[in-house]
DNA sequence: CAGTGAGCGAGCTTCCGCTTGACTT
């Protein structure tokens, strides 16, 4: 029997640290937080000061049985979860629920998993710091009266399951406001002029010298003017500039950084990033993946300038140790950096080796030395015009850590491919090639990715490195945000080209303002949006997260008492939200477009049970009111009244076949046909509004002859019962419902009894679960 | 897999942060 029992927040750790400590020592797991607040209700007693009413969570019971068994085992309990608020915390709930007493029971921190800081962090316990305890009680009780106050309203005023809470809310507020600034933006438009000279290079060989003006024309006119200016310019170089400069690596990742460059380089999603990191950790070959802090253990910093030199030599090493910037850093760990610096590589899926790679470069190149670089900018003059032409060169004179690593940025702008200029000498004249004026546009904000968005959040002190991935996840699951891409447009720019004395004139054609993988507001989170907005502004605004921390901070502190804090929040918050509740008057988000030529009566649009949909008439009329959903593409901001009417056509029947009526309509998979109670989605290419009566028969007969192919077996005993060809391989259809066959079975083979005890088993082992993964 | 949207009103939905499994289609 040991002696001492260590609780660590995470199996993994509680793995390494274990070997660390010897046979004395049991070293075990709590698995995140034990203990939550009520699920039924708030869980907050709100006519005994906000007492929280805490529950060991479901799925906790057996791991807290277990954890009591050992403590009572052990002579004493070292509470070892991290040192941050919700750390803290977490052992103070340990302590309540397992009973320890405080001859019992020690509270340990450290920020490194090595020997030397464990055996340390043992030597220098303390107890549990019940301030820091009620900042999170602070922090726990608010997000729960904010976001089961907001949701009901919501669901009252607009949609039932929808949610609001204090994180989530401005997350779909960002991406609703970038929306409008997007539609708002004006794009204008400018001249750029460059320029092309031919040079000889150092072998005498005639090379290319680009060069741009220095400023922009508004006009075409100006630019014209200035092109006739140069017909019979001479130009030579008035100026050279030689500076030195240099560039420095990015600090090491953290939770958010890591998700932005494993999406910009390798194109994952933050989920994604999240669960093949989450891999890399438990197999032992990286350092916690959740965390906000860029620093490195010395052990790292260590090893890390030996594989530098090894690799690259001493030149190449500058240890640095960097400081975590962003809002509300809590820093219970450290960045994420490889367990061990010396594995280049690893073994595992090439997701995972090349996660860990971006990882182990990364590190290795945050305490390289800085690239040197030599910036030549060559001033060239014009006889006839007072303007200049700048020419940029670059040439890397020391390449530090762009040896192993250079990250990436999101902006699409104009590239500016500076690279190594012929020799030149000051007064030198230059032959002119051509000199082009390029009609160039401003560019509109970009929509968020999800990784941006993150940063954004980071940025503002939104949120936890636990919860980014899950918040992305959820405002898209509520369906108030899309990932989707958008194709961009056509439009027509000038071009003007001196050459050879002339002027030639031409429209040209670009694309521009395609999107991938972005994410736009949908109605829903629109909608959501502006009603939180008009009556919560305060939740609403991208300070307020900032801003409750400052107040638990000073809870933290021992400054004020934590339900001092959330009696001054509700008193404020509650009213309101009985306000919101009041006003009825009409569907939030509902609006007006106009009146129906046909029957006189009111055509309007608002979010329905089913998410936008367009209305004729209005409920308290004698006459029901038609509804029609709104389509993908369309939007509640910006559909008109033509379009509504449009909608209304459908469904529309295309006459009779083998005694059966053939209706078109839209449903939530596209265009359809219905006839016999069979549904036959349209292709592409054919129209729901213009298809003929002739295709639509085309199409009945043709998924006939596809469902006879589809077709294995059916069963004389039970028609019900089909053996059918799918997706993903041959499945028993049964009633509505779909069921596996044993990849060995040839399915061909099964006898009528034989899927009856498939059926009867799937039926049976299916029941207890399902429900978490519609839930999140 | 593909009807829905008024009205009656039962019974449901929901937050953020800590952690890891056990799950489809």
């Amino acid at each position: 029997m040991s002696k001492n029992l260590v609780i660590v927040e995470s199996p993994a750790k509680a793995k390494t640290i274990e070997q660390f400590l010897g046979k004395d020592y049991k070293v075990l797991s709590s698995f995140g937080h034990v203990r939550d607040l009520s699920e039924k209700g708030f869980g907050i007693d709100f006519e005994n000061n906000y007492q929280p009413q805490y529950e060991v969570s479901k799925d906790k019971l057996k791991l807290v049985g277990e954890l009591k068994k050992a403590a009572k085992e052990a002579d004493m309990v070292w509470l070892a979860s991290d040192e941050d608020r919700e750390g803290e915390a977490i052992s103070w709930h340990l302590s309540e629920v397992l009973e320890l007493t405080k001859e019992k029971s020690k509270r340990i921190v450290f920020h490194e998993i090595t020997k030397n800081a464990i055996l340390n962090a043992i030597e220098h316990p303390r107890e549990i710091d019940i301030n820091l305890v009620d900042a999170q009680q602070a922090r726990r009780v608010l997000d729960r009266i904010v976001g089961f106050e907001l949701s009901p309203v919501l669901w009252r005023k607009i949609k039932p399951s929808l949610s609001a809470g204090r994180v989530q809310s401005v997350a779909v507020r960002l991406i609703v406001d970038r929306e409008r600034e997007i539609q708002k933006f004006n794009s204008e438009a400018s001249f750029r002029v460059t320029a092309i000279f031919l040079v000889p290079d150092k072998n005498n060989k005639i090379v290319e010298l680009k060069a741009e003006l220095q400023n922009r024309f508004n006009t075409k006119e100006e630019a014209m003017l200035f092109l006739e200016k140069c017909k019979e310019a001479q130009y030579h170089i008035e100026n050279i500039v030689t500076r030195p400069a240099k560039k420095s690596p990015a600090p090491p990742f953290t939770t958010s950084t890591l998700q932005q460059e494993a999406a910009r380089k390798l194109g994952y999603s933050v989920t994604q990033t999240m669960i093949i990191a989450q891999k890399l950790y438990e197999a032992g070959k990286i350092t916690y993946m959740r965390t906000d802090s860029v620093n490195l253990s010395d052990l790292a910093l260590g090893t890390t300038k030996a594989e530098i030199i090894s690799m690259a030599g001493e030149k190449y090493v500058h240890v640095r140790k960097y400081q975590t910037k962003s809002k509300g850093a809590q820093e219970a760990h450290e960045a994420i950096r490889p367990s061990y610096i010396n594995q280049h590589e690893i073994e595992g899926s090439s997701q995972e080796k090349r996660l860990y790679e971006l990882i182990w470069k990364r590190t290795i190149a945050s305490q390289m030395a800085d690239a040197e670089i030599e910036k030549t900018t060559a001033t060239i003059g014009i006889s006839t015009a007072t303007e200049k032409f700048i020419a940029n060169g670059e040439v890397l004179t020391f390449d530090g850590f762009l040896r192993v690593y250079l990250e990436s940025t999101d902006e699409e702008g104009e590239q500016e491919n500076s690279s190594i200029l012929p020799p030149l000498k000051v007064n030198e004249q230059l032959n002119v090639q051509n000199i082009v004026a390029q009609e160039r546009f401003s560019l509109k904000p970009p929509r968020y990715g999800e990784a941006s968005l993150v940063r954004k959040l980071e940025e503002l002190g939104i949120g936890r490195p636990s919860t980014y991935a899950p918040t992305i996840s959820t405002v898209q699951n509520r369906g108030y945000v899309e990932k989707g891409d958008r194709e961009g447009d056509v439009r027509n720019f000038t071009m003007l080209t001196l050459k050879d004395k002339k002027i030639k004139d031409e429209i040209k054609q670009e694309n521009f303002g395609a999107e991938k993988s972005k994410l736009f507001p949908t109605d829903i989170g629109i909608v959501v949006t502006d009603f939180l907005n008009e009556f919560f502004p305060n939740i609403m605004d991208y300070n307020f997260t900032a801003n409750v921390e400052k107040e638990f901070d000073h809870i933290a502190e021992g400054e004020i008492k934590w339900t001092k804090t959330i009696d001054t929040f509700y008193k404020d918050f509650h009213p309101v939200v009985e306000a919101s509740k009041a006003r009825s008057e009409h569907k939030v988000g509902e609006r007006v477009l106009g009146i129906d030529p046909k029957t006189g009566r009111q055509v309007s649009v608002k979010i329905g049970r089913f998410g936008p949909v367009a209305q004729i008439g209005i409920a308290e009329e004698e006459e029901k009111p038609l509804f029609a959903s709104l389509l993908k593409n369309q939007s509640m901001e910006t559909i008109t009244l033509d379009d509504v009417l449009e909608l209304f056509k459908l469904p529309r029947s295309l006459g009779q076949y083998e005694d059966k009526e053939m209706t078109v309509a839209i449903g939530r998979f596209g265009p359809y046909i219905k006839h016999d109670n069979k549904f036959i989605s349209l292709p592409k290419e054919e129209d729901p509004m213009t298809i003929s009566s002739e295709t639509a028969v085309e199409l009945i007969i043709k998924k006939r002859e596809d469902d006879i192919n589809k077709m294995i077996k059916v069963f004389p005993e039970n028609p019900d019962i089909q053996l059918l060809n799918g997706r993903f391989g041959p499945y028993i259809s049964y009633k509505k419902k779909n069921y596996k066959i044993p990849k060995k079975q040839d399915p061909s083979l099964l006898t009528f009894e034989e899927c009856m005890t498939l059926i009867e088993e799937e039926d049976k082992s299916d029941k207890p679960k399902k429900r978490r993964f519609t839930k999140k």
